[in-house]
RNA sequence: GGCCCUAUCGUCUAGUCUGGUCAGGACACCGGCCUUUCACGCCGACGACGCGGGUUCAAAUCCCGCUGGGGUCACCA
């Protein structure tokens, strides 16, 4: 038996990634089969090569080793779906020979048009088939001529297509409701479904294990199965990770970057373990095991379908088992290898040298560069909210003004590249210049947001050094906490109160000295 | 909105196929014990079969309907 996980590389490692990679790693060690990576690379634009490694890298640290790959190789390669082109095309045109797909030349443009006259006739959008019946001939003519065109699928118009799938059953579609899915776009490159057909089968991949997101676009995989005439593989569809409030797991509610997981000292064996309880359980019941026990009893019929929530407090419960489970000398080791993994404590001896005198001081100024979200005191709280400019041409951050400039900066920072100092600063600026606020002003916030305190080793570094998934999970705490959930919305109302008192007894104070007067010190 | 999936404590789940155990466990929360503190640990409390029909001696479990939730409707995957 043979399965696969086909990420692909268009940003951080996700967290979906992680659990979908598990069920297949354990499916294919349980039957004594291989787990393939393929990455699925055919997005030219929105691809890269950071991505692809990041996500090497995250897996590798969950724990979750593949047997053949882009880096590994193997007898199926090559591995990354942006090499292996020239087949895609090839059977592509088996496929227009066979009349199972024809060339579309219908522009953006005209499909635009399409799909706006069928909203407005309260139909669902689906291509009008406008180049389906079009003259073998002149299709070839205006291809030969050099015009732009896409290959789609002629979908049956009549009967219905049977996905079989292993939790669920069948599940029956109207081939009429199918669209006519664009198989090779026109750069010449081909569409997810095509792509993941054809590597599919030629991979020999017997068992596709993916997420229920993929269900109502596995008919036209069906579909692209018969045309070829090869025997599809077994499909399973697994439940839809989600965020508190049931919705498909996402950045914007949840820390779905595997950086930040291992950023924020979660143990990868717990993380597994934690991965291992959604959706699924053990014949009895264990909530503790490991990778070797959950291959060993993997029963996928055991898969619950409900959409399983991402609850961070059973992980670090789950994590504090592995923790205390440790002998003492390798939880010390453990603890010590994480500290110094990727050199980080250079940089970060870099940054925090002016303020140890002693080596003693040490732990205490490198507090911020470690472990995952930070909880902000009472006094940081009035920072993020935003401090009292002392320059009257700008904007005085308040609870808005600042959650809006935070939400700006977590937009720039997750497209930054690189991920440099000289960057993240031009990012800041601009951020805080947008906002309107005094520049110390922003930078004060957001130093709070990232750091927890009002002083820190200097800011653009500690950004760098804290890296990428760590900045942007707290900077986006630091926004929710300012959007107000509950009572935090009347939390932010008496600290608003508080500092308009502190800017009035700010102001009588610069009154008082101007006008020579002598104030007494106030007791702290 | 159309289509598809789905439905047990706040959360993760067992039980559903093969009707009959006070619907069990875990996390969180709350209370207590232990303890110089904190944490761990231990004990306890709270807490669910979405609703309505039907089948049956008996329904969380089987059937139908409703409702709720989610996904999907791209030259992204």
């Amino acid at each position: 038996m043979r399965v696969r996980i086909a990420p692909s590389p268009t940003g951080a490692p996700h967290v979906g990634t992680a659990y979908i990679a598990l069920f297949n790693l354990a499916f294919a060690r349980h039957h004594g089969g291989q787990f393939v990576l393929r990455i699925e690379d055919t997005d030219q634009r929105r691809s890269s090569r950071e991505s692809e490694q990041a996500i090497f890298d995250s897996l590798r640290w969950c724990g979750l080793q593949w047997d053949e790959g882009p880096d590994v190789g193997g007898p199926f390669g090559p591995y990354r779906q942006s090499e292996r082109s020239a087949l895609y095309v090839t059977h592509c045109a088996q496929l227009v020979a066979r009349k199972r797909a024809y060339p579309c030349f219908c522009s953006a443009a005209r499909l635009d048009v399409v799909r706006e006259a069928q909203k407005a006739a309260g139909e669902d959008w689906r291509y009008d088939r406008h180049c389906r019946g079009m003259d073998a001939d002149e299709a070839q003519r205006r291809i030969d001529a050099g015009e732009t065109h896409v290959i789609r699928l002629a979908m049956p118009t009549d009967g219905a297509t049977t996905v079989p799938d292993a939790l669920r059953g069948a599940v029956i579609y109207e081939n009429h409701r199918v669209d006519d899915q664009i198989l090779l776009k026109s750069d010449g490159l081909p569409t997810y479904h095509l792509a993941n057909v054809v590597d599919d089968h030629l991979m020999e991949i017997t068992h596709v294990i993916r997420a229920e997101e993929w269900i109502n676009s596995t008919p036209k995989h069906v579909e692209l199965y018969d045309a070829f005439g090869w025997e599809p593989p077994v499909f399973i569809h697994m439940p839809l990770l989600r965020n508190a409030d049931k919705s498909k797991i996402s950045k914007r509610k949840n820390p779905v970057s595997l950086e930040y997981y291992q950023r924020a000292g979660i143990l990868p064996e717990a993380f597994l373990n934690f991965l291992s309880l959604l959706g699924y359980s053990m014949p009895d019941e264990r909530d503790f095991f490991s990778l070797a026990e959950f291959i060993a009893d993997l029963d996928l019929t055991r898969v619950s379908l409900g959409g399983p929530v991402f609850d961070l407090a059973k992980l670090e419960h789950i994590n504090g088992l592995y923790v205390r489970a440790m002998s003492p000398e390798l939880l010390g080791d453990r603890a010590q290898a994480w500290l110094t993994e990727e050199s980080r404590h250079h940089a970060v001896a870099e940054l925090v040298q002016d303020r140890v005198p002693t080596l003693a001081a040490w732990n205490a100024q490198i507090a911020m560069f470690y472990g995952g979200k930070v909880t902000w005191g009472d006094e940081a709280r009035h920072f993020l909210v935003g401090c009292s400019s002392r320059k009257k041409k700008s904007v005085r951050l308040d609870a808005k003004r600042s959650r809006a400039m935070f939400d700006d900066l977590i937009a720039r920072f997750e497209s930054l590249a690189p991920w440099h100092r000289t960057e993240i600063e031009a990012a800041l600026r601009a951020a805080v210049e947008l906002s309107g606020a005094q520049i110390g002003d922003g930078f004060m916030a957001v130093r709070v947001a990232i750091s927890g305190s009002t002083a820190s080793p200097p800011l653009f570094e500690s950004i760098e050094t804290l890296g990428r998934a760590v900045a942007v999970v707290r900077l986006r705490a630091a926004s929710d906490w300012l959007r107000g959930k509950g009572h935090l919305n009347d939390e932010i109302v008496t600290i608003e109160k508080q500092l308009a008192a502190l800017r009035l007894t700010q102001e009588r104070l610069a009154e008082a000295q101007a006008a020579g007067g002598r104030i007494a010190p106030t007791e702290q």
